[in-house]
DNA sequence: GTACTATAATCAACATTGATCGTCAAGAGA
DNA sequence: TCTCTTGACGATCAATGTTGATTATAGTAC
C-alpha cells in the first residue's frame, strides 16, 4: 500500500496509524480527527497532516518550547521538578535546574533516588544547577552564554526548569518585571532548542496574575490564545 | 505522478482523490463535478480547484474540544463570546450560549452589530441562547438534549461558549462544585462534536483556582497535562 | 498520408465497499 | 474497583468498483 498521495481513505488511513477503522470513524464523528467527505456516500478522505498531528506528543519528550507549570505545595514542586529533569537526563539533553539553594536540595535528593547515576550526570555538566541573578540582565547573558557553550559541548537537546516563585525573584521582583523577564527569556530561547518549564507557587498567585503568566507561554497551548484572556 | 499542473486527466484526478475513474465519469456526468472537455473524444480534464471543492469538509473551524478562557473586564466577557459565536455561526455549527440575561443581552447587541442575520439564526435556531440551571444535574439534562437534537436536526458541529461564572452559577455554588460540573461535562461533551468554551472571570478567581480549572480543561494544551499542576 | 496500436468514452451488469446503526466483550486507565 | 475506550461483529442500504464489449479518436511508426 502506497501512502505517497496527499488523501488517503479510510483503510489507508487506518494502517497508517495501526488502527481499526471503527475508530476512525469515531474519532470523526465526534470531531476529534479533522476529515473531509467525498461523493454521495460520504467517503471519508483524510489528509496525512492531520492524522500525524493527531499523535500526541508524549509527556517526558518535551519538544522545544518555553512552558510554564504550577504547584500548589512544596513537595508538588520537588517533585514536578525532579520528573522534568529525570525525563531530560533520560532523553539525553543537557539540563539546567535553577532554584535557590534550598530547593535545590531536594529536587536533587529526589533525583538521585531514582536515578543512581546523578553524580555522574553531575560531574559530566548534562545537568546544571544554579540560581537566579538579581538583574534579568544578568540572568539572560547567563542563559545565553549556558545554553551557548553547551550545545559547543556537543548537546542535542536542553531542557531548563526554573522556579521563578521560589526564593529571591519570587519576592524581590514586582510582577510586571517578572513578566517582562518571561518574554525576554522567550525571544531568547528561541533561538536555542530548549525546552524550558518555569514553575510557579499557585498559591501566591492570584487569578488574573495567573492568566497574565499563560499569556506569556503560548507554547503551552494547542490554539491560539488570542482570545484566552481579554 | 505529478499534481503541479493545473489541469489534470481522469486518472491523475482519481490518484488525487483517491477514487475510481468509473464515479469520475459519473459525478461529471450528473454535472455534480465539474470537468473540461477537450478533443473529438470529449476527453475530461479536471480543474485541481474544482476536485478541491468537491471535498466537502467535516469539522468545524476549531476541532471538537473543551475548552476555557479568562476575562477581565465585562467588556472582555462581551467581546470573546460574540467572536466566539460569530465565528462558530461562520463556520455553520450549531451555536449555544449560556449566560445570564444581562450578559446575554450585551452579547447578542454586539453580535447584531457584526451579523445582519443575527435575527434569522435565532429564528432558524442556529443560535439557541439559555441560562445555566440550578441544579448542575438539570443543566447536563439540557446539554444531553440538545446536543442530540441539534444533530438530529442536521447540526455537523456544535458550539457552546458559557458565563461560568457569571450570574447566579458563579455566585451559588460553591468552587468544588464547578470543579465537579465541568469535570461531569467534559464527559458529556465527548460523546458529541461540540467545541466548548467556558469563559470565567479572572477578577474573582485565586491563582490555585484558576489551576484547578485549567486541569479540568485539558484540550487547551498542546502536551499532556498530568505535570502542569501538583 | 496510411496503418496500426493505445487510449478514453459510453453503456450495461454485477460484485464490493463504506456509512450507519446497534451490540458486546476485552482491555486500558484512573 | 469502576469507567471509558477499543476492536469486532452483524445487518442494511446505496454508492462505488470492476469487468467486459463497443466505438471513435489520438498517438506513433512507416
Amino acid at each position: 500500500m502506497a501512502f505517497d498521495s496527499e488523501l488517503l481513505d479510510i483503510a489507508q488511513a487506518a494502517a497508517l496509524l495501526q488502527v481499526s477503522e471503527a475508530s476512525l470513524r469515531r474519532w470523526t464523528n465526534r470531531g476529534r480527527l479533522p476529515c473531509l467527505r467525498i461523493g454521495g456516500r460520504r467517503e471519508r478522505r483524510f489528509r496525512q497532516a492531520d492524522l500525524m498531528a493527531f499523535l500526541e506528543p508524549d509527556a517526558s519528550a518535551l519538544p522545544a518550547g518555553h512552558l510554564c507549570a504550577f504547584y500548589a505545595s512544596d513537595l508538588g514542586r520537588t517533585r514536578q521538578a525532579a520528573k522534568l529533569l529525570e525525563d531530560g537526563l533520560d532523553a539525553g539533553s543537557a539540563c539546567i535546574l535553577t532554584a535557590e539553594p534550598r530547593v535545590r536540595e531536594r529536587v536533587l535528593a529526589r533525583l538521585g533516588r531514582r536515578r543512581p547515576s546523578l553524580r555522574r550526570d553531575l560531574e559530566a555538566k548534562r545537568l546544571l544547577v544554579s540560581e537566579y541573578a538579581e538583574l534579568a540582565a544578568t540572568q539572560l547573558e547567563f542563559w545565553e552564554t549556558t545554553f551557548r557553550v553547551a550545545m559547543e559541548r556537543g548537546a542535542r537537546a536542553l531542557r531548563v526548569v526554573g522556579d521563578v516563585s521560589g526564593g529571591r525573584v519570587g519576592q524581590r521582583r514586582s510582577f510586571a518585571e517578572v513578566l517582562e523577564y518571561e518574554a525576554a527569556y522567550g525571544r531568547l530561547a528561541r533561538r536555542f532548542p530548549v525546552a524550558t518549564v518555569c514553575l510557579y507557587d499557585a498559591r501566591t498567585l492570584s487569578g488574573l496574575q495567573t492568566t497574565r503568566l499563560l499569556q506569556r507561554h503560548p507554547d503551552l497551548f494547542r490554539h491560539p490564545i488570542a482570545h484566552l484572556v481579554s
